[in-house]
Parts: structure tokens; C-alpha cells; sequence
DNA sequence: CCTTGACCCTCCAGTCAGTGGAAGGTCTAG
DNA sequence: CTAGACCTTCCACTGACTGGAGGGTCAAGG
């Protein structure tokens, strides 16, 4: 049994967050006599848990979701396999939206001269006074 | 002088937004003598500007910034180049992070077999339960 | 003249995933 | 016994909106 401040070093989360997680439920430390909470060795397992899912993109709930499919003996791996394909998905979306946005404005930059003059195709762009 | 729902239509931004946009000091319309806003063409130019900075990926932050450079016939192109090119570094940064991601996630998601079986590489990786 | 419905207004709360700080209690080493 | 490093709760803030409550205004139709 540890406080939070190890089991912050241990799951590499911040004390906040750690906090935080169990505001939303994601975790139940107990408690000893003097109110501070003290975290057992599956409760750091739990806290990496989150820490990992959280780095590789899922959202709370989703985390949420995948902790209750750990917590799960018997589930399926396909529901573990569909959420993170759905993720994957999400993530190739994002990763396209960014490059279409890239190449706009690598466009724009490149038609600018950058000098000191004030004539700037990227405002002209901005402000609707493009000619295409 | 138009109305907001007007200027929305024509700026394809919400009510909601400009009203928003108005509260943080980026835009302020004239009112008519009942209190309603009362937007003219430079306002919608104006809002346009913002629709499609937001849309470029510029925080607000940078909007105003942006807008700045707009409103100052004076402003040198590098100025406003050299925003434009700090947020193409962002993006790409973004895009790496991302890809990292994908690729970690993909790895993770082909070495489930998805089936009905509940051992799953992928808990075990969140778990810290991975070999490599 | 009155009502209906489409506008408009302000203000408050919520989103997501934390982060920062204030005010105060506890524990341990010197 | 005291300093300082812990710990606690609670509240406010972030970005960029969005939703809703509760009310005022305006134009058309009966």
C-alpha cells in the first residue's frame, strides 16, 4: 500500500490526474485512517492501464470502455480488436484533414514573398480576395 | 446594415460564434435602437476572414494576430508569412505524432485475432503485459 | 387590435481532460 | 517543537464554442 504520490511515480501520471480519475469513477483507492488514499499494487496496474490507453489516442470513455473489457475475463478479443480499429479509423481521418490543411497552406506561404512589403497573397487568401 | 442571422449566412459561422467572437473582441457591430447587432459588409468581411482562419487550423490567438496584420495596410508579407509557416511546423508535427500512433495501434490491432476468445494482445499490451 | 412565430437579447452551465492554487490537516526528521 | 514535505477538499481556469432558460421585438395574418 503506497499514497499517491508513488503511485504517481509508478503509473507516470500526475497526482492531479490521478485525482481526477477518480472524481469520474475510473478508480477507487482506499482510504487510511487519516484520509489520505492508499494504492495497492493492482491500482497502479489500473493507473498504468489508463496512462497507456490514454497516450495511444483513446478518450476517457473510451478508456473507460477498455477498463471494463480488462476487468472482464471473459470478453471477447473482437471487442477489444473493434474499438481500437474504430480508433485506428478516427486517427487516419484526422492524420488526412491535417494534410489537406498542410498542403493549403504550404500553397499560400509559397506565394508569399515574405519581404517587407505589404502585399500578402496568405491575407488576400484569408480575406476572400484570392483570384482561383 | 443586416441583421445576425444574416451576417451568419453570409460568413457560414453560427449565431452562436459571432455573438462569442463579439465577447472576445474580435468583431463589434454597430446596435440598432432595439439593442439587436447591426452588421455592415466590412463586418461580414471581417467575419469571413475569421470562418476561414479558424478553418485554416489558427487558434483564435493567432486570429487576432491575423486580424491585426489585416487591418494594417503597413504590415510587412514576412510578418504574416512567418505565421502561416509556425502553424505548417505545428501541423506537421501533428501528423508525425499521429502516424507514430497509427502505426503502434495497427501493430497492436493485427496481433488480435478478433474472435471470441478472450485473450487479447492488445489488454495485454495496455496492461504492461506485452513481451517485447 | 391581437396573436403567432420568427427573430433577437443576456446570462448561466456544460463540453474535454485536465491544471493551478488556496486553505488547511498530517507526518516525519532533526 | 518546528520546518517542510506530504496529504486533503474545493473552486476557478483553459479553448472554442454549444445549449438552454427566460425574456424582448417585429412583421404578417385574422
Amino acid at each position: 500500500m503506497m499514497n499517491i504520490s508513488e503511485a504517481s511515480k509508478r503509473s507516470h501520471l500526475p497526482v492531479k490526474t490521478i485525482r481526477y480519475y477518480e472524481d469520474i469513477d475510473l478508480i477507487k483507492p482506499a482510504r487510511n485512517g487519516s484520509g489520505y488514499r492508499s494504492y495497492n499494487e493492482s491500482d497502479v496496474h489500473r493507473l498504468r492501464f489508463l496512462q497507456r490507453s490514454r497516450s495511444l489516442g483513446f478518450t476517457i470513455e473510451e478508456c473507460r470502455l477498455l477498463l471494463s473489457l480488462y476487468d472482464d475475463d471473459n470478453r471477447a478479443s473482437s471487442d477489444v480488436k473493434s474499438v481500437a480499429e474504430a480508433k485506428i479509423k478516427e486517427i487516419d481521418l484526422k492524420i488526412k484533414e491535417l494534410g489537406t490543411l498542410k498542403v493549403t497552406l504550404s500553397a499560400l506561404a509559397q506565394n508569399c514573398h515574405g519581404d517587407d512589403k505589404p502585399d500578402c497573397p496568405i491575407i488576400d487568401d484569408l480575406a476572400g480576395r484570392r483570384d482561383h
